[in-house]
DNA sequence: CATTTCAGTCAACACACGTAGACTGAAATG
DNA sequence: CATTTCAGTCTACGTGTGTTGACTGAAATG
């Protein structure tokens, strides 16, 4: 095996064995030392390979980003459930970690708001009214809410899979986007 | 001033030192000695108090809990949306300090899994249909995320007033407790 | 084959932390 | 007033941390 994919193959190791820890106890309680034996590695490769613990962790705690939303107030409401249903199904591991760090670290806090901000700038670009903001606002604590529901508290009830929890919540994103039948929303008690 | 006076009075400076800094630090980036010093203390002597910073903890991070919550699914959708409205209008320290601890320190974890699930079995018991504990654990994903979105993470659109916030998020609610006109609830597309 | 490079290992540093204990002086007690 | 109690202060210990730098042996290079 060459020494260029030994390399790679060491950092691979350690970028997921951080992933994995920062994701399960958070940057603080998270060491240096417990990631390397995790990779089966040491913790003074860890440094040079990545220069510092934080460094590591921004290349662990990356969020990948979703695609473009986009169309009319129905066909971004289909996108955000399925962006939604998607969090749900699988363990979105960097994002765990980069949310569960976020709590404790600025570095780790921006990252979350950058991600959570652009998707709410696209979609309040998007939707009609006045409050348009506020709609996306809340449609992104709706998703916050649910994601670390399930996988960070395991709240009661959010233990069911995926599409028995998006079929619950289709109907309020939509109503959120004001995709219901008529052009003005729900707000029938106001 | 007597002895038992002073004494109780530096034991609330503590607990008011711990519960702002726990709040906006976190468990382990909060230190006794930047508690002794923000109460105008000594490290020393809140050990003496306290025990240990995990005790100070706990007394500084205790739950508040909600009333009793009861009645019918539009009177359960009354309750919990003025509880909603309550933590939206004010900054809830105590609680704060224990949310954004609990995602680090597995006891403060514990603590707020404890209130929410108090309050989300109460919810489920008393909705009807087999989906019922599922619909209360995404009111609980709701409020879990509009009170981190607005005090922890601060997104886009949740700083808008308490009150334009429940306007748009009590329908959802309502849907959410089947206190809507007819007996069956919205799922139109499923 | 001789030399250089570099992945991996090990030991050690400086620092900050939670915590313990000795000490001081004023309030409580008789 | 003599004695005891105790709030408050100071110093120090042990531990675990991120980080550094020296060392080793095998792969790369000529």
């Amino acid at each position: 095996m060459t020494r260029a994919e030994q390399r790679q193959r060491t950092e691979q190791r350690i970028v997921a064995a951080a992933r994995q820890l920062f994701g399960e106890q958070g940057y603080e309680r998270t060491t240096i030392r417990a990631i390397a034996a995790a990779a089966d590695s040491d913790a003074g490769l860890v440094m040079r390979y990545f220069g510092s613990k934080e460094k590591l962790f921004a290349q662990a705690a990356a969020i990948p980003s979703d695609g473009p939303i986009e169309g009319s107030p129905g066909e971004i409401a289909g996108q955000l459930t399925s962006a939604l249903s998607a969090k749900l199904a699988d363990e979105p591991t960097a994002a765990l970690a980069a949310l569960r760090a976020m709590f404790s670290h600025p570095e780790a806090a921006a990252e979350v708001r950058a991600a959570m901000t652009a998707q709410q700038r696209q979609v309040a670009d998007q939707l009609t009214g006045e409050d348009a903001v506020r709609r996306a606002g809340v449609i992104g604590a709706l998703t916050l809410g649910l994601v670390i529901g399930r996988h960070l508290v395991r709240l009661d009830g959010l233990d069911a899979s995926p599409d028995e929890l998006t079929e619950l919540v289709e109907p309020l994103i939509r109503d959120l986007c004001g995709a219901d039948g008529s052009s003005d929303r729900a707000g029938s008690r106001a």
